[in-house]
DNA sequence: AAAACGTGCAACCGATTGGTTGCAAATATA
DNA sequence: TATATTTGCAACCAATCGGTTGCACGTTTT
């Protein structure tokens, strides 16, 4: 099983769950309320996540509260870093702001 | 054909094909010799590629150069942005000292 | 204790993926 | 002109994907 973050970011219903559960935690059955897609649909995206340690799930009796793990969001942003270098934005903006700054 | 900027990076051989012609544009036949895969492999992951934007082809004689669309890469980093608030790095860092500055 | 609820897992299914080989077309070279 | 090179495309294949339904198990509620 390949199951690294960008396979995991590969599907929409998957970027869509990510982006609810970085708000706050949420259960798997609130969570397939917002798709069109079975509870156990979800629930398959949810092992998907967990297995590429996206997400944290918190135990609170017979409900599960899964949320983002934000951080691992980062080796995207990591991955990035390459090719960052070579476009206008404003992290360049930034970059470019730090560097006249330092030389100040 | 689902075909989006985030299949497009899903697979691995595929972020390998990105980080080479990042550098410089190649032929099909050189980025291949790179790989343990046939030539028409590749040239079936510049197709997505291809389909997605995130390269250009230039033709010249019999053969076509291919180079990345940096600024498709762009895409990501703006789904990214929504989560970047909330993760402490070296642009948490920067924005701090924007934010910093503009107080003043 | 019985019933209802929240969840994960297994089996199944059609579509898609990433690879292969074979071939045709265009360009370059002998 | 004949031959070699570079490429894209089609057909095929096994594996994986994203969905489904059914079920078992633990926790709550009645």
């Amino acid at each position: 099983m390949r199951r690294d973050i960008f396979q995991a970011i590969a599907d929409p219903t998957r970027r869509a769950i990510i982006a609810l559960i970085a708000i706050h935690a949420m259960t798997p059955n609130a969570i397939a309320e917002q798709f069109d897609i079975s509870r156990q649909a979800v629930s398959k995206h949810l092992r998907i996540l967990t297995e590429c340690e996206l997400v944290n799930q918190e135990y609170q009796g017979r409900e599960i509260y899964y949320q983002l793990e934000i951080k691992k969001m980062k080796q995207i942003d990591k991955w990035l870093e390459q090719f960052r270098k070579n476009w206008e934005d404003r992290f360049d903006a930034l970059d470019n702001l730090l560097t006249t700054m330092k030389g100040k």
